[in-house]
DNA sequence: CCTGTTTGACTATTTTTGACTATTATATCA
DNA sequence: TGATATAATAGTCAAAAATAGTCAAACAGG
């Protein structure tokens, strides 16, 4: 056992402790634990997915960095499930019922719900009938990641 | 771990304040950082681009001299600009830009910005090379209006 | 022999630097 | 005074450095 990846996942929960979010050097990281820089996407990938509640953000280039948000409980479960129910595609109906209940768990304000709606129905009229809700999908789902992504930082 | 670049971005704006303009000396900032001056001339096309609402300019020579201004237009000619800016279709840097200074202008909180953001690359990113531009066109442009909407009925 | 891990070569992106160029005010000289 | 040199600025552009991502092949433990 002891596989690498799991003593990496293990460090990095250590770095995060009780905190939401941590940033971390990915070269750093190999170079700590001896080993190719690629292993630790591995490890982002198969033991900090968005299923397992967290988030990871990054940003190449000098001074690059990999962030790392960590969903509270509870927003993980909801975040999995509005995931899911959108999954591949959505039409318009379900998409506003969507962002009307993230308003009234009061997780946007009455402005940005506007602005959600009028992002997600935009993009979609542009496109022929048949990729119109999977259109909708893609941006609703990014917006309701960014709105969870919000929520962590809050605290 | 803020990178350089953002470091004097920042140091910018600090100085700006509320003022709409000052003037550097771009190597008394470089000579401050202890960077190449050039990298000061990075950090003002990257950050302080027409697009994000800033002017620059500058003259070389003796007691030269690099003159920020703060655009601060008025909305109805706004509204305008940045749709012909946006066009048919718009990369996803310029769409950035023109967030930014919506929010610079304070039309939008930094949450809101962070959320159009999502929205306007998420549609992009899910389909074929060629509509991605026009897609972010559309979804920027919906979004924006539905800004300028709220800003009229607050009146 | 599978399946999940690990590696490495190659790619992509962003920042930082440096050498060279351009412009302008001021000092100097004829 | 007018012309010219000098010093003090700023600009450009491409290379180098500093990150991170991808993908497929090799590997290792059950």
């Amino acid at each position: 056992m002891a596989a690498l990846s799991d003593s990496i996942e293990n460090f990095i929960k250590q770095l995060l402790g009780e905190d939401t979010r941590i940033e971390i050097k990915r070269n750093e990281l190999a170079q700590y634990f001896g080993c190719a820089n690629s292993q630790i996407n591995y490890v982002l990938a198969t033991r900090f997915s968005v299923d397992r509640g967290y988030l990871v953000e990054s940003r190449r280039g000098g001074s690059g960095y990999v962030r790392l948000i960590r969903l509270s409980t509870p927003s993980a479960d909801l975040y999995e499930s509005l995931m899911e129910r959108i999954g591949d595609a959505v039409d318009e109906e379900t998409a506003f019922a969507l962002i009307s209940r993230l308003r009234e768990l009061k997780l946007v304000t009455a402005r940005e719900e506007r602005l959600m709606r009028s992002c997600v129905c935009a993009g979609a009229a542009a496109l022929p009938l048949g990729c119109k809700d999977a259109l909708r999908a893609c941006v609703l789902k990014s917006a309701i990641t960014q709105v969870f992504k919000e929520l962590q930082e809050e605290n």
